[in-house]
RNA sequence: GCGCCCGUAGCUCAACUGGAUAGAGCACCUGCCUUCUAAGCAGGGGGUUACAGGUUCGAUUCCUGUCGGGCGCGCCA
């Protein structure tokens, strides 16, 4: 099954194919001007380039076939060489029936079961997490369930910042000050334990830092203990195992708010073993050479139009670098997944770092060449000032913060529509949260994902217009209606009017929608779809009345209406991560 | 200096491999809750798509240049 828009392109191509053209011509998309028709297609005026011919005798001919076509209720050609395109009510009823009868809502198996590894996490331990980590994650988390309802086989990584000299100074830090049985005596089975741990780190590590920027004998002593925490001495290593463990359940509290899910749980540290077997082969192979005391592996090519500077595998110190790990990161998921893609949802300005791992890794033959490595950059989150974001008190708002304070407003809004009446307290905390998410993640994801984009708080936590408690909003008001009319979910022949045809029309496009985001990466895509089939909802919904509708084959098919497009607006919110509540 | 990204309404953002009259939300103005949830609906004003050329039947989209903003360029991550 496809959408109604392939369905055409197909009739349309053999038309085209008729006429000794290419059917690619064919393709036909939802029309821009719906005061015109529902479909259209501009393949007649490429063609003609192609075939030197005029543009309307092209689309004559074209139309000529379409018109014996039973599907049609009208074509026509229009300006240069556009073909307008109308199907029958008969056709869009059956399509949509179609739709509503498929669990896949029309989607057809794009994925066949490829393994794809994506990277949305790379949050440092032993850090608090905030709102620099929202972009990757909710996009991220959004493109994996894309791809996984596309027909892949998702394994989402959290790749944790695990091993870097940050944790050398963190533990150093304990040790000196003789403190280490605040770790050491922390309670993983105890939530309130493990958040005074949190804490004391996310206070305790900017202070050592500062210090070791101040003081070049304390940095050398916190990089001493970098060493020996890589050469998995003691007490470093434990403290560490210790530390690790409690960030973990620390970003799970995190993550588990946003409801952004991983697969795997693994960190820099995971991949430390496999870094040393892979220098050497990259020697013996000659990818790697010595330079100034350092390895690394050249990139440049002769066609490139900037520098490009190697990849350094071992710093003259004999320390690890970023690159290195990254590529002992892929050598791992190649050995235990042997995936298909690796997608990485990672910052924009990263780019130059991704390419050279993705030329260091494809050079040292560690990946094959069917192999799609792809860096889905994102835009730096400005404030509203145009510079990076900051707090008021200089430093970056913290995600637990965020999302208290956009739970808070929901159910600020609550109380003022007297929504909560009645409810259970835990039931209006869930709606809060609900709300509180949605109106984070599409104000994010509505963005296109390689521009920067505005971080306002005010945008974040507001409840109307383009906003994702009102794509709530509309769910929640056809499950009441629905519940209302005791609807019971039997297909009826679908009656559509004039009223009708805007809403079954938007039915029949989820199938693009989702296809645009996944070949971009680009949820924004299904951002737009989402919201304006909660408008044309909203639209229908206030012009008819359906409880009082007493031709029972009409209101039996607007009811199925309402039910397919409440199924799909969950559906398509579920891919961008938003879940909807019964009521708000 | 070299390279990448960006510049669209007062503000925040869309525009699918070039298509018809460049669309939304916020803000502003006008209506609509005695029948399905007003977190809503209907309507209005608001644009030289930074600027100048070029390719094309057709350019916000492609090419060149200028201006403006962000970012990145071997031993941090």
């Amino acid at each position: 099954m496809t959408s109604l828009a392939q369905k055409l392109s197909g009739i349309v191509g053999d038309a085209f194919e008729a006429q000794g053209l290419d059917r690619a011509f064919g393709r036909v998309t939802v029309s821009d001007r719906a005061d015109l028709a529902q479909f259209q297609c501009n393949g007649a005026m490429a063609a003609s380039k192609a075939a030197k011919k005029n543009p309307r005798e092209v689309a004559g001919g074209i139309v000529e076939i379409l018109q014996k076509n039973t599907v049609f209720s009208k074509v026509e050609i229009a300006g240069p060489g556009f073909i307008n395109l109308n199907v029958t009510d008969a056709f869009l009823a059956g399509h949509i029936q179609e739709t509503g009868a498929d669990d896949r809502a029309g989607v057809p198996d794009l994925g066949h079961n490829e393994t794809v590894v994506l990277d949305y996490g790379g949050p440092n331990i032993a850090k608090a997490m905030h709102v620099g980590h929202l972009r990757a994650a909710i996009i991220g988390d959004a493109v994996r369930r894309i791809m996984k309802f596309a027909g892949y086989n998702t394994l989402g990584d959290v790749h944790m910042g695990d091993w870097g000299t940050h944790m050398g100074m963190l533990i150093y830090n304990y040790i000196a000050r003789n403190e280490t049985a605040v770790v050491e005596n922390t309670d993983l089975s105890d939530q309130k334990s493990i958040d005074d741990l949190m804490e004391d780190m996310a206070e305790r590590y900017p202070r050592s830092a500062a210090a070791a920027k101040e003081d070049k004998h304390l940095m050398e002593l916190a990089q001493a203990a970098t060493v020996k925490l890589q050469n998995k001495e003691e007490p470093y290593y434990s403290l560490w195992e210790k530390i690790r463990k409690v960030s973990v359940k620390g970003m799970e509290k995190n993550y588990t708010a946003l409801g952004v899910h991983f697969d795997l749980w693994k960190g820099e540290a995971d991949v430390h073993d496999y870094i040393a077997p892979m220098v050497d082969d990259l020697r013996a192979k000659n990818f790697a050479v010595e330079s100034d005391g350092a390895w690394i592996v050249p990139v440049a090519q002769n066609d490139d139009k900037k520098e490009m500077p190697p990849l350094i595998l071992y710093k003259r110190d004999g320390a690890v670098m970023y690159g290195t790990t990254d590529m002992a990161t892929i050598v791992e998921r190649v050995k235990l997944y042997n995936p298909a893609k690796m997608v990485y949802v990672v910052d924009q300005r990263q780019s130059l770092h991704f390419e050279q791992v993705f030329r260091a890794v494809r050079k040292g033959g560690i990946v094959r060449d069917d192999v799609e490595l792809t860096h889905a950059g994102f835009g730096t989150m400005n404030g509203p000032d145009g510079k990076p974001f900051k707090t008021r008190a200089g430093g970056v708002m913290r995600l637990d913060d965020l999302i208290t304070m956009a739970q808070e407003r929901a159910r600020a809004r609550m109380d003022e529509a007297h929504v909560g009446e009645g409810m259970s307290a835990d039931e209006k905390a869930d709606i809060a949260h609900k709300v509180a998410i949605a109106a984070i993640k599409f104000a994010d994801l509505q963005n296109a994902r390689v521009a920067d984009y505005v971080f306002d708080l005010d945008r974040l936590t507001s409840f109307e217009g383009k906003t994702g408690p009102y794509l709530l909003y509309q769910a929640v008001r056809i499950k009441s209606l629905l519940k209302k009319a005791e609807y019971d979910g039997k297909p009826p022949a679908f009656s559509l009017q004039d009223v009708d045809r805007p809403l079954a029309l938007l039915l029949t496009e989820l199938p693009d929608a989702v296809e645009s985001a996944l070949k971009n990466y680009a949820p924004h895509h299904l951002c737009e779809y989402a919201y304006r089939l909660a408008q044309g909802f909203s639209s229908f919904y206030g012009n008819c009345h359906i409880l009082s509708e007493t031709d029972v084959v009409l209101r039996n098919s607007r009811l199925a209406l309402c039910a397919l497009t409440n199924a799909q607006l969950e559906l398509v919110l579920g891919l961008l991560g938003i879940q909807v509540p019964e009521r708000m």
